[in-house]
DNA sequence: GATGCAATTATTGTATGCAATATGTCCGCA
DNA sequence: TGCGGACATATTGCATACAATAATTGCATC
């Protein structure tokens, strides 16, 4: 339905980028999943060259593993690793708010209320939920006009999803509605310092609060070995 | 000389990868310059298969643009972009210092105080001098063990050698060498506060000390839209 | 039944060929 | 001379073919 002409870019390697992406991020396709080339390519209709290049581009951006002669997997970060990279997203996203603390246009307050309202009203389907939340995120961050954080943030926010997709607590409500309100109402009151503690906290509050350690991050064996004992093998 | 089993990674594709990057930072490539596939795989003995693979990778880097249809061309950031990206790289790197004040072990110590002795015993030697400048910053964020946190300041680094290489003042040392040093000693001292000032400083003076505003940032409409004028033309 | 090896199959790595698009040149015409 | 259009050239977009490597299976052996 956005095909006809919005194959924007270069060619099709974009749209089956697109693609992979959003299924990855929709979790269609989960931490791990191996992504051979052919497959990929015959289901989307198009040639390997092209799911190569798009997964070449995924991996760059971290949502996908590329190992040599071993093919492409969905990116399965470890959960040190989704520690770290909230960490640099609230490096990162305290310079968003810093930049943005008093310099909201009427209409980028608008949109940004708007946008939690509607996060709200879709606080019972947790999918949207997640979705939403992060949009948020990179709606701020697109706020700026800064090319290189923007980049940054948006995909250091697509990741996140793969790390709450791992380790998040199923029931938390990930990215609380009322904090980013708090977080708007700041923004617009040009209050700098405060809106940089509070994004602070609300992304160190993920970490806490919706991430713990998951028994698959162990590997296969560690897995088997208990069933192993179980039936008096190994 | 590296080239017998080193070529590790995805086969040839990252070899062509880093050359290309390489000459890309040496300012061998300037920015601007085309990259036509075949010319370059020629070149480098591999197809332009391999070469596509490494531009797609530069592009996901920032070093390269790639416009469809078009090809590659060296990027060629606005002056803008360049206040920004060191914007950025200022957020990151407070990170970075922080994360390392007062955690420096010896080992860590002794490998940053050789570089800074390098970097001054290399002052005379521009090239030289900028590239170990470059390396000081990614050395630190090595330390980190962060890895989000790395390849992006990693990216950035990179990426301010093309800054610099379009907007650099020719004369300017463009990290100041005792700023490196005064920065390790707050790391050791443990001083995070002092550390992330320091740095913020070190890479805001960048922005105000060695860059400025060069006559091909203009677009050529503003350019010769005076010369027009002068000749009572559009 | 466990183990190691060989043959088979699946999948990636790379080169090449052809079609599509852009770029550059030359010529005729006002 | 200045302009536009057709042709020629260069370069990218994409698919396909073949080679190289890894995963799997089956079999023979102990």
């Amino acid at each position: 339905m956005a095909k006809t002409v919005g194959d924007s870019g270069r060619g099709r390697s974009h749209a089956v980028h697109r693609a992979l992406k959003r299924a990855i991020l929709d979790q269609a396709l989960s931490p791990g999943a191996k992504l051979p080339e052919d497959s990929i390519g015959e289901r989307l209709g198009v040639s390997r060259t092209l799911v190569r290049e798009a997964l070449v581009r995924l991996s760059e951006e971290g949502l996908v593993d590329l190992r040599p002669n071993k093919g492409a997997t969905v990116a399965r970060p470890t959960l040190e690793e989704g520690r770290n990279l909230f960490l640099t997203r609230a490096a990162l996203e305290r310079l968003v708010v810093e930049t943005l603390a008093g310099r909201l246009t009427q209409d980028q307050i608008e949109t940004l209320s708007a946008h939690i309202q509607a996060e709200d009203e879709a606080k019972k389907e947790h999918a949207t939920s997640i979705r939403l939340a992060g949009e948020f995120h990179t709606l701020l961050a697109q706020m700026t006009s800064n090319a290189s954080l923007i980049r940054y943030v948006n995909e250091l926010v697509a990741r996140s999803s793969l790390i709450l997709a791992l380790y998040g607590r199923p029931h938390s409500s990930d990215c609380a509605v009322s904090e980013h309100q708090e977080l708007l109402d700041s923004l617009i009151a040009g209050k700098a310092e405060e809106a940089s503690k509070l994004m602070t906290h609300h992304l160190d509050s993920i970490t806490t609060r919706a991430l713990l350690p998951r028994e698959d991050d162990r590997n296969i064996k560690d897995v088997l070995s208990a069933y192993a004992a179980a039936e008096g093998l190994a």
